[in-house]
DNA sequence: TTGAAAGCGCTAACAT
DNA sequence: ATGTTAGCGCTTTCAA
């Protein structure tokens, strides 16, 4: 059921069929209210759909934008896409979400070029960074400057990469935790985090534990106040076993003396492994301790206490990473944002007694 | 940058030209291996790389599947997703993942108009039922008569509808879990469902809630003991907000006499809700009530007691539906299949006191 | 072993 | 207001 078949269907020529189903002007030609009527009366009849391949190769346009989203992110994925979607809809935009299951650089590239065959007009990306420390900065930046299609980095920005990028503010928002556990009283206020936190490289693959600590020590310094960090020795270095690894932390700060009375951990992970441990080992949360953590994973509110935790505004930095990219597909430069999480204070943190 | 590009570098036609680079014979020619070497080696200087919509407009084959997720299943897709992604690339295939992130009929009709659109040569759905008991039936029916393009249902088997299945088997699932807590000494076993959960119809929306529903009967009758079921009178009917309308839940059973001493609960947000409930009033678990749940949510292993699950084979399921998805592109029937979830034995469990 | 040419389904100048 | 025609980038007979 082609396009030729409709116009046959109706008497008239193809050109005039293609222009009443699009409802567009050719030139300064339009077709008659009633044969275009007519034509797209045919069409519903013949159950005629256009072969968005041959539209594309014709117009030398897609309209279509990729989403690559990591494994890691899954989760966080649903807020981003949804997001994103909403606003290539109202654009008339319709997007392609690809992703790559296993965290793996040549995955990416693999998906890049699937892009570019498929002419994409421009995608969105989480980047991977691996666990030796290697990233497709070049390929990132080549896509961009070969191809011609414009980037934008979600989630965390490559060192050297030139493609804008919408992250969370990590600093600030561990800074704005301690701050609000000062406020409540607390004076020995802890980090809980993971192996890995101390890399300050660009290409660290846990770079947001490391920003998380630099935002600790940022809002402790500013405070006056000694920083504590206490970290698991052993275990896989692994966000998808972040709750396994950190089950040991709760006994090394049950030991810590002085002990703090206040933890800040680097995700809702460690922070749920902290709840389970220490109420475990007697304490009563969170009058004995204060804890929040980072990422609003649905499972906060169901942990008892419900955690407190940093929520970081992911519909929002959807909407703006494909804004950005649309300002950038229309030839406009694209700007970078860092967007700061909001708290959100469930039961887990207590003022000091 | 095009094949004939390639082809005018390299001082040979189009056609020997593509025939070099898809490494394809035309008819029973092919080229001469130096020639066909040094058009490679051109079109990987030129950086040239095809264009798959000219290529698929060309063949008449895309070589593509999409992959439809509504929004309340994001969360299991990703092991769908993966596993369907693995298989796919074996057998040179890619996919392209959609997703109607609002669990809208209309927007399910969107999306399948879409892929015809963009002409891909299979489905895989996970299909949507609306609050109002409607679903696309005819649609997916249609989109395989029609369009002759193959769909198989991820999830749930609508009624009516001619598309092969892939689901969990809820049924033997809850039998299962009735049947190992009676082993473990409990003969006051209740059921905790949603509201909705007692309404036989094809297209009620909380289908799954339905048929745990008659699992637990069905385990509850063949060992001969009285079904009691509790469910929450008020809350929003909706699987999001299922933890929060779970939670006047404990209070009901604490309220019952005789007291159960086991729960089947509907699913781990309802399990969770109980933990959580019947350990603020007071209760230890798993020592004076047994709670074993259904779907192994990733928070499961973080709530104390972490809880027992009916765990579906997510990758098992996404892998049979790729298959059947496969074979009917190559023209055989697609088979349903039925698969009973495994128990995932953590902490909420233990033998009646 | 290679090239010429037709065509996939559609759009867009240009002509009528 | 409508039709004619020439592509878009690629594959594929068929001929050389």
């Amino acid at each position: 059921m082609t396009l030729a078949d409709v116009a046959a269907a109706a008497g008239v020529s193809v050109a005039t069929a293609s222009v009443a189903i699009t409802g567009r002007r050719s030139g300064n030609c339009r077709v008659s209210v009633s044969v275009a009527e007519k034509i797209r009366e045919t069409a519903r009849r013949l159950n005629y759909r256009p072969n968005l391949q041959a539209r594309n190769l014709s117009t030398r346009r897609t309209r279509t934008i990729a989403v690559l989203i990591k494994r890691a992110a899954w989760h966080n994925a649903m807020f981003y896409v949804s997001a994103c979607q909403r606003v290539l809809r109202e654009r008339g935009y319709c997007e392609s979400v690809m992703l790559y299951p296993d965290n793996e650089l040549a995955s990416e590239r693999q998906h890049f070029d699937l892009c570019i065959e498929r002419q994409v007009e421009g995608v969105i990306a989480m980047p991977l960074i691996d666990l030796a420390g290697r990233a497709n900065v070049e390929l990132f930046n080549r896509l961009r400057e070969d191809e011609g299609v414009p980037v934008v980095q979600l989630g965390i920005a490559l060192e050297g990469c030139t493609a804008p990028s919408v992250v969370t503010d990590e600093i600030g928002g561990m800074a704005k935790a301690v701050t609000l556990l000062h406020a409540m009283g607390h004076r020995r206020i802890a980090h809980a985090t993971m192996i890995g936190y101390d890399d300050p490289g660009a290409f660290n693959p846990f770079r947001a534990a490391h920003l998380r600590y630099q935002g600790y020590l940022k809002g402790m310094s500013e405070l006056g106040l000694e920083p504590t960090v206490f970290v698991p020795t052993t275990g896989a270095i692994d966000t998808d076993t972040l709750y396994e690894s950190s089950t040991q932390l709760s006994s090394m700060i049950l030991a810590a003396s002085p002990r703090p009375t206040a933890i800040v951990a680097l995700s809702d992970f460690t922070g749920a492994a902290l709840i389970s441990g220490l109420s475990h080992a007697g304490l009563s949360l969170p009058a004995d301790m204060s804890v929040i953590a980072a990422g609003d994973q649905p499972f906060c509110k169901m942990l008892r206490p419900a955690l407190t935790t940093l929520a970081p505004p992911f519909e929002r930095e959807g909407e703006l990473a494909t804004l950005e990219l649309l300002k950038m597909i229309e030839g406009a430069a694209g700007e970078s944002h860092s967007l700061l999480p909001s708290l959100i204070n469930r039961e887990s943190i207590a003022a000091v007694r």
